[in-house]
DNA sequence: CCTGCGCTTCATTTTTTCTTGAAATGATTG
DNA sequence: CAATCATTTCAAGAAAAAATGAAGCGCAGG
C-alpha cells in the first residue's frame, strides 16, 4: 500500500485568487455576525474546484482543528456547505453550495423575522402599560408606539417580497 | 469581614414601558452592529415624551459618562437623535428622530453598498488571475466567479428598490 | 479673567466573542 | 476487536469590542 496520494497543489500557501475570495467572504459573513474563521472556510471552498477534506482546510487556512470543525458544522447547518463522499478516503470532503442567497435567506428567517415577532409582543405589552402614564405623557407615547407598530408592519410586509426576489 | 454591599443608588428607575422599548432597540441595533449602550440610549429617547439631557440619560440607564457621550455622538451621526435647545439650561437636550428607516438606510448605504463595491473590485481582480490556473481548474473557477458577479448585480439592483420602499 | 459646568477624548479595565488544542467519541479497517 | 484515523466537544487562553472614568478642553456666567 505504498500508493502515493495525488500530491495536492501546495498544501500550505494560498493563491492570490483564493485570498481575494476569502477576504471577500470574511467581509460579507461578518456582516451577518459570523466569525472570521467561518468566512475563511466558505471563501476557500467557494473558489475551490474540488471538494476539500477538513485537514486540508486547516492547513491551508492555518486554523485550528476546533475552528475548522465548528465552522464546517455551522456552514453545514446553514446549508452553505455540504459533505460529499470521496471514494477510497475515510475523510469527509466538503464543497460550497454556490447558492449565495442562502446566507441572506437564513439571516432573514433566523435573525430578522424572530426579532420582529418579539418586537410585536413588546409593542403589545407597551400598549397595555400606557394607562400607567399621565394623560399628557400618554398621548405623546401612544403616537410613538403607533409609529413603531407601523414600522414593524412595513418590515414584515417587505421581507417575504425580498425573500422571493432572492430565491428567484 | 462581612461588609454590606454599597446600596445601589437607583437614582432613576426605568418604567416597565421604558424597559420594553430599550430591550427592543438593543436587539434591533445589535443586528446592525451597534453596541448595547447605543440601543439603550435610543430606546430611552424613543419613548421619552420630552428631550433628555445627557446626565439624565446616564443616571436612568446607569451607564458611564463616556458611553453616553459616545453613544449620543454616534446616534447624532446617524441622524437618529438630535440635540434641541433648552432655554435656561446649559445642557444639550436630546430627542429621538422617530424616522426608524434611518437605521436601515444608513446600514445599507454605509455598510452594504461599500462592501458590494469592494467585492466587485475583488471579482475583477479574480478574473485577471484566472489565467494563472490550469485549464481544468480555470473552467470551474470561472463559472463560480461568474455566479459571484451575478449575485453582486442582483444585490445592487435590489438595494435601491428597498431604499425607496423604506423611505416612502 | 476666573470658575465651574458640560462635554469629549482616550488610556485602561471589563466583558464578550472567537480560537485553540487536548481529551472524548465514533467510525473504519486490517 | 484492537488500532488508528477522523471528527466533535469543551475548558482554557487569546483577541476583539465595549464600557469606564479621569484628564482636559471650551465656554457661559459671574
Amino acid at each position: 500500500m505504498v500508493e502515493i496520494l495525488p500530491k495536492v497543489t501546495d498544501s500550505g500557501e494560498l493563491s492570490e485568487l483564493e485570498v481575494e475570495a476569502i477576504e471577500m467572504f470574511i467581509n460579507f459573513l461578518k456582516l451577518i455576525g459570523l466569525p472570521k474563521s467561518v468566512g475563511e472556510i466558505y471563501g476557500l471552498l467557494f473558489v475551490s474546484p474540488r471538494a476539500l477534506p477538513m485537514d486540508e482546510i486547516m492547513r491551508r487556512l492555518d486554523i485550528s482543528l476546533g475552528a475548522a470543525s465548528q465552522g464546517l458544522k455551522l456552514l453545514r447547518g446553514l446549508g452553505a456547505v455540504k459533505a460529499v463522499y470521496s471514494r477510497g478516503d475515510r475523510r469527509d470532503h466538503f464543497v460550497a453550495d454556490l447558492e449565495l442567497s442562502k446566507f441572506a435567506t437564513v439571516f432573514i428567517k433566523e435573525e430578522l423575522l424572530p426579532r420582529i415577532e418579539r418586537a410585536r409582543e413588546r409593542v403589545k405589552r407597551m400598549e397595555e402599560l400606557l394607562p400607567t402614564l399621565g394623560a399628557a405623557e400618554r398621548k405623546a407615547t401612544e403616537a410613538r408606539i403607533e409609529r413603531l407598530r407601523h414600522w414593524l408592519d412595513k418590515g414584515q410586509k417587505m421581507l417575504p417580497w425580498i425573500l422571493k426576489f432572492l430565491v428567484r
